[in-house]
DNA sequence: CTCAAGTATCTTGACGTCGAGATATGCGAG
DNA sequence: CTCGCATATCTCGACGTCAAGATACTTGAG
């Protein structure tokens, strides 16, 4: 089946013959399918009155295990916004008290996040809707396929992800 | 090589024995690539003075073939935002003199939009920059690595891009 | 012809993000 | 100890996007 990004590779050969736009087809197809995935997601945490950039937050502090705390900084990194953001992001969660803010016992700079209870059973219930989804659009590949595409996204995210870019 | 999304799904796992998390694996990995792509667009869009936002309407444009023009409706299917905030842009870009507004002469109350010859030197420049970086980006991947990648990617873009969703 | 439903675009106000700078604390060389 | 640089977080103003609704024109059934 056909896709946008062949429709707009096919234009630029017909357009610019003389350039090689090979590269589109992988990462114009990222960024696509990742706008795709983020209007699909709002839908599925609607249902839990949770938006995407909430989830992020709540999910990173669920992973980290009790006591569910991290720092904003640790927060920065795992959901790739900025430190303006994170603080605005920590009030608005600490406001509907799903987390709180508790001093760093070991650096009078820092300051950890803490999910409460409520925040908790947000995340993981979320979480479970977040998965059933993804497992619909991922219907289409079959288990070996999934394997290799998770296998190809690796090698060119790792670089990202390592060094400190 | 280890990337974010191993740890994230390894946490999961850790957390919540009872869940599948194995969609993470390809989708949580194709929203932070294009999240880590967004980022290096910008850089290399800098140097010609242009926002991905303004990239991704001149080239929209510059595809379309002479006389290089498209309705305002056609530039949200190519890319992804809403009524209100294509308005937005084009406004802003014929501003800068790199698109101008034209009366529709088949259906009154439609617009179409033009590249100006400098709007349309612009989205050139600008793509041979950005190809540059996305084969750098690419370098990880053999030749054969990109041709499956692309094929992978494009079953799950497909059922988005055709039914309309 | 006429009118209702459909379509194309624009308007508006709320919202989230960014980037640069501010503040406060930590740490190492001398 | 102390000075200067590094680090952690927060503040603030500008900006781009979205969703919902408004406006103007088109189309087809009757």
């Amino acid at each position: 089946m056909e896709d946008e990004v062949d429709r707009l590779v096919a234009a630029w050969r017909r357009e610019r013959p003389d350039l090689d736009v090979e590269p589109l087809e992988v990462l114009s197809r990222v960024s696509r399918l990742a706008r795709h995935l983020d209007r699909a997601r709002r839908l599925a945490f609607a249902e839990h009155q949770l938006e995407p950039w909430e989830f992020d937050v709540l999910t990173a502090l669920r992973r980290a295990g009790t006591p569910y705390q991290l720092s904003p900084g640790q927060l920065l990194t795992q959901t790739l916004v900025t430190s303006g953001t994170m603080t605005n992001r920590i009030d608005r969660l600490a406001k509907k008290g799903l987390v709180e803010r508790l001093p760093d016992p070991s650096d009078r700079r820092g300051v950890l996040v803490r999910l409460t209870d409520t925040g908790r059973d947000r995340a993981d219930q979320s979480l479970a809707g977040l998965l059933t989804q993804e497992r619909a659009i991922l219907g289409e590949l079959s288990q070996a396929q999934r394997a290799e595409l998770a296998g190809l996204l690796r090698q060119l995210t790792a670089p990202f992800d390592n060094i400190p870019g």
